[in-house]
RNA sequence: GCCCCCGUCGUCUAGCGGCCUAGGACGACUGGUUUUCAGCCAGUAAAUCACCGGUUCGAAUCCGGUCGGGGGUACCA
């Protein structure tokens, strides 16, 4: 019965690094019907972070990488004094300065086959130091928590970031204490950023909530997130997380560390948002613009703009930098050619009695077919901008009437 | 410093001894479509497979060394 787990420490929001091991941790328990456990490690006291809890599971929830139970340490301390008690009587275990520690072999080596590479990983325990298991403040640290609950909750494979290669020994050391029997370690290699140095938020690493707001949509991020250290094979790059789920292997995990690379991303969520379905997209959209923009935009006149922007925006958030300007009133310096432009237009656009797009497109082609004048002069009169939404198009969207309003300004 | 992991285009990667004068994708660039911008289509450049040595008839693929990068070295996880 395959088990796995992931188990965030809530002292800051999830990035794209911790995020990816939760969805190879999904996956790979997906993929072997097996079971996806969520713990949240809070035993570092001081550097916990209150809302950082509160983010895990949005994250979770906003990308669907549902989990099957759910500990939480802090309320777990009775198992760890009792653990913390049978390794004192044993003598595996004293105190030191009111903190206990775990006595280390000296002699002899550590290692494990690592399910990533299968390659044998050997530590030399006259490395090894006794190592704390109990801080004084009486919660267990990170080694000693994590193997009892990795035990308890039977978890069949550790699947991690590759950081903790080098605490495994101590790990493997706790487990031969007890008598108990190791789980399979699967250390994946942990993303960098583009300073190839390990994901973090101090080198300005985004969290995914971050991306969220920005616009990038559940399915591109999860795809994106996937590929970062496994491939399906052949030359596949979009793939649903139902493919994800029936492809995915361990051993076709990478071994080596990736650069993380944004402009993957945005050419990934322009083509999700491409594929998107006009309904979806509109209500993705409008829910982006309440509730993360929250700003107020006529729903209806939303809803027939999407379709003209659908090929041009790679975010959610791109609609609205699109269409703001032909919704809200913009201070527009024209020069004193585009007035006179300006003015004609009014003029010929005033005249139409039939209000479309191909009429409205037949003043611009007036315009252009006679003198040096390009569309962008026509954007520039109406947005301030030199190019955007299809002008006819939306214009005759936004109707006469405001049309109009515009050019008078 | 010490311990451990890793090393194919700028980036994500395919590759598992001959199919590789190394394939795909992003990005860059060029051209086409065109009512701007996108999109779409076609194409170009881009990797002496980190380097050196070995094994082999044959190596990106196996072995050793070197160098480079990363991770760890906490009463953080």
């Amino acid at each position: 019965m395959v088990r796995v787990r992931i188990a965030p420490s809530p002292t800051g929001i999830p990035h794209i690094g911790n995020t990816r091991t939760a969805l190879y941790n999904f996956l790979f328990a997906k993929a072997n019907s097996g079971k996806f456990i969520l713990r949240i490690e809070d035993t570092d006291r001081v550097r916990l972070v209150p809302e950082s809890e509160k983010a895990i599971y949005e994250i979770l929830r906003w990308l669907g990488l549902n989990w099957d139970e759910e500990y939480k340490q802090s309320d777990r301390l009775e198992i760890y004094k009792k653990h913390l008690r049978e390794l004192v009587d044993k003598n595996f275990a004293y105190e030191d300065s009111g903190a206990f520690r775990f006595r280390m072999p000296k002699i002899g080596r550590t290692a494990w086959v690592d399910e990533i590479g299968k390659k044998e990983i050997i530590f030399d325990n006259s490395m090894q130091e006794d190592f704390v298991i109990i801080k004084s403040d009486g919660y267990p640290t990170y080694n000693f928590a994590n193997v009892i609950d990795d035990h308890l909750m039977q978890i069949s494979h550790a699947i991690r970031g590759e950081e903790f290669i080098s605490s495994t020994p101590k790990h493997i050391q706790l487990y031969n204490a007890f008598g108990w029997q190791l789980p399979t370690f699967v250390h994946l290699p942990v993303i960098l950023g583009p300073d190839k140095t390990k994901l973090s938020k101090r080198h300005g690493a985004k969290s995914v909530l971050d991306y969220r707001d920005e616009g990038y949509l559940k399915e591109a991020l999860l795809n994106f997130m996937v590929l970062l250290g496994w491939n399906p094979g052949g030359n596949r790059e979009i793939i649903s997380i139902e493919e994800m789920i029936k492809l995915f292997d361990l051993k076709d995990v990478n071994t080596a560390s990736p650069i993380f690379d944004v402009k993957k991303l945005e050419w990934m969520n322009g083509v999700y948002i491409r594929q998107a379905k006009p309904d979806e997209l509109i209500s993705n959209i409008k829910y982006q613009i309440l509730n993360i923009k929250k700003n107020y935009l006529d729903e209806s006149l939303i809803q027939k703009l999407v379709p003209l922007a659908q090929t041009r925006i790679t975010t959610l958030n791109d609609f609205y930098d699109l269409a703001f300007p032909f919704l809200e009133d913009q201070h527009i310096s024209l020069t004193k050619e585009e007035k006179e432009i300006a003015e004609r237009l009014y003029r010929e656009l005033s005249i139409l009695d039939k209000w479309s797009n191909e009429a409205i497109f037949s003043v611009f082609k007036k315009f252009m077919g006679s003198e040096k004048v390009k569309m962008s002069i026509f954007y520039k009169i109406f947005t301030g901008k030199t190019s955007g939404l299809p002008l006819p198009q939306t214009l005759e969207i936004l109707g006469k009437e405001k049309t109009l309003e515009r050019l008078k300004n």
